[in-house]
DNA sequence: TAATCCGATGAATACGTAAGCATGAGAGGC
DNA sequence: GCCTCTCATGCTTACGTATTCATCGGATTA
């Protein structure tokens, strides 16, 4: 008995019309190379005509592997989820798309903390490793981290690339991203550079950011300012509440980093209603190039990251993670685009 | 024997601490009542000191019911994967939410025109059904369309919302918003408004919008003029080069409606480029609200979606559909943001 | 010609769960 | 004291695939 009278056909159905047995089915559609070639075309033919697909459940369910992977997006809880960061969004294109080139499915999930994330997919066998994507304080799920490397689970994540950090880790290079802007800051003139953002360990991307700012500075006899620094996470509120902070302080400045693109965008407002021209009176740069960078007035100079490469990359390390390789941390090179507010 | 000597643990590793059968595990952990409290409290701990997770994989196998939703993005090919329209990411982060609250994983994969999707999720049961979502000539793929409500797909798709639409369809009131952009227009005192977006049946949401548009001005005594209608798809520069056609036609304008937001920045900086102010010489009005849209000089008035209220209805649509009964197609209801631009 | 080997295929089984059916122990009614 | 009924649980099987092992005809070689 070979037909299914209803539903969606089975490799035994192909079987059954092309006079072999289920498992010549199994190994020719997955191009085992002892099956004949007329075989394999019989059998290809006939699937096509039945419009038949292996059943992804019964086939992972036998080999343990799934072809697909989870993106865990991390993000300091906002209100609105409508606001998701523009930069994580051109990384979920490139993410998307290097599955896409792999065959691998991609399961997408927005975290908040609290969620037992780190038993949901690989624990449940819906996915064979994990991509963690987040701004925000690493510190605060380390120890969670730290269970899916006891568990054994395989991710990769986007972020610091420090000695420290468990698992594999792909990220920017921060230190010399900072640098950049750092020395174009010195060659416009500018002296007296604030830093907007988060510059303790707890945010280490920013805090290396204001490392290479400050190493630029040093380099080129400038004495940097610790008062010029100020705490921002990253939003629009954020920025343009560390911008109040720097002006009301009184500190002289001629120039500010923020850390990212949305605090620059918040700190430009706040620039702009304390009379201060940008760039006449304070040259901005931001951090990730996000499509508004290009609409402020005047349009912001930043740091373009590499999302493109970073998406190829993830998915690659994480692969290697899986096969059983430990792959070393990789940092992406990054490019400072000029416009006009430096 | 009831221990698997390595790997995760399954319900009968759980049975044999509990001391009882795989069975009962199963139905403990379902919440099937006829376990006893005691019974159920016990497995429920054992499981949890065990990190145990359902293998989902063995249960969809089982059950045929996978709790996953496929997510299909369709955009007019564009060479930069990273630009994606902000409008479809707010769609995106509303139904990563609405699935949340079910328990629902989400399969998300941007298409191109050409992959055979049709096939790809639910004929291997990788999700129970699929949401469509993009931009774009629907006419382009009605065939396809056609193929998935044969074979019996699942699927719940955003769009126009008209009669002969194939399957469940979701889609915003783009008539009514058409007409509150032109009453809008009426009270502002604009008289010869300009439409830039293709108008013909390939892209009905887009004339939906003209549709409304036209029926305001007539109910207002004003007689809408074809000639200021201009073709352009949801791209910066299409929204240009409509705007330069409309400028270099020579027709006499005080108002554009542009079909989206994208549209709409394309077309304020031809605008600007000719020399013409806005609001002052013409009052520009565009559509989805995106980001960006505030952050334009002047700040552009648009048209605001109920992308939260739309993912919530996507997913429910798409169940309702998944279960059996074949709900009717909704409108939703879209409102005015009116900023400086108009 | 007989021993050997290889290429192609079939038979049997395991993956982990969920569900139908069977079972057994009490509880309650007559 | 026996019968029925219910509740809690165990036994068995099916979901559809991939893999290991066995088989078998024919080509190769001594």
């Amino acid at each position: 008995m070979g037909r299914t009278p209803s539903g969606r056909p089975t490799s035994f159905d192909i079987a059954y019309r092309a006079g072999v047995s289920q498992p010549t089915v199994s190994r020719a559609l997955r191009g085992d190379k002892s099956v004949s070639q007329a075989t394999r075309e019989k059998i290809e033919r006939i699937a096509r005509e039945l419009n038949y697909a292996v059943d992804r459940n019964a086939s992972s369910l036998r080999t343990q592997r799934t072809n697909t992977i989870a993106l865990l997006f991390f993000e300091d809880p906002t209100p609105d989820e409508s606001m998701i960061n523009p930069f994580f969004l051109s990384m979920l294109g490139s993410i998307t798309r290097a599955c896409g080139n792999r065959g691998l499915d991609l399961l997408i999930s927005f975290q908040r903390m609290e969620d037992d994330w780190h038993v949901k997919y690989q624990d449940s066998k819906r996915a064979d490793g994990l991509i963690l994507l987040g701004y925000g304080d690493y510190t605060l799920y380390a120890e969670r981290l730290a269970q899916l490397v006891k568990a054994g689970t395989h991710f990769a994540r986007w972020g610091s690339v420090s000695s420290d950090s468990s698992g594999a880790t792909v990220g920017s290079d921060n230190i010399d991203a900072g640098r950049l802007v750092g020395e174009h800051f010195i060659e416009r003139g500018r002296r007296k550079v604030a830093f907007l953002g988060h510059a303790d360990e707890h945010y280490p991307e920013f805090a290396h950011r204001y490392l290479g700012l400050c190493e630029a500075l040093r380099a080129n006899g400038v004495q940097p300012d610790p008062a010029l620094q100020f705490d921002a996470v990253t939003s629009d509120e954020a920025g343009y509440a560390a911008a109040r902070r720097l002006i009301e302080s009184g500190a002289a400045f001629d120039a500010v980093f923020a850390a990212s693109d949305v605090i620059a965008i918040g700190a430009m407002r706040a620039l702009d209603e304390a009379g201060l021209s940008v760039p006449g009176d304070v040259a901005v740069v931001g951090f990730d190039n996000i499509p508004a960078a290009s609409m402020t007035h005047p349009p912001l100079s930043t740091i373009m990251q590499d999302t493109q490469g970073a998406g190829e990359l993830l998915v690659e390390t994480l692969l290697a993670h899986i096969e059983g390789s430990d792959p070393p941390p990789t940092r992406l090179p990054t490019r400072l685009i000029v416009r006009a507010s430096s």
